[in-house]
DNA sequence: TAGGCCATCTGGTCCT
DNA sequence: AGGACCAGATGGCCTA
């Protein structure tokens, strides 16, 4: 059995596509289809204008090296919570005198990603 | 070629 | 009832 799902359909194309697919029940078949394809369409719209953006945004606030590396989203997640860490011993330490302790797994080194990335950035000055 | 990542579909549940 | 949200499944693309 062949399925049709995997298309987004626009509205107009909708009568088009009736003529189209066998369904086998036109009154109840259809109807619940294309209620599941406006589902779908939502869900589409939903992920790509409120999840990806809230990613985008995201990701914006996170600080790299270099500053528009590629970030997937679990490393999103990740580093805005490292990040969120690392702000926060900022916060008890004082300025960038001390630099926290976090340890970095994509520099190998002692220090945290974030202040690794703000001592590259005084360093270019 | 395997594994990671992503978009999309789908059905279930919750909310208004 | 209809829409929003969520998690699982699936297939395509990319890279090491």
């Amino acid at each position: 059995m062949e399925t049709y799902t995997n298309f987004q359909i626009s509205e107009e194309s909708w009568e088009q596509l009736y003529s189209v697919i066998p369904f086998q029940n036109n009154t109840e078949t259809v109807p619940a289809t294309k209620q599941r394809c406006q589902a779908n369409a939502r869900e589409r719209d939903r992920t790509q204008n409120s999840v990806n953006m809230a990613f985008n945004a995201l990701r914006l606030l996170i600080p790299t090296e270099p500053p528009d590396r590629k970030l997937s989203k679990i490393e999103i997640l990740r580093l805005a919570g490292s990040y969120i860490t690392h702000l926060d011993n900022q916060l008890y330490t004082g300025e960038m005198e001390q630099p926290c302790l976090m340890k970095s797994d994509e520099y190998n080194t002692s220090m945290c990603t974030f202040c690794w990335s703000s001592t590259k950035k005084t360093n270019h000055r």
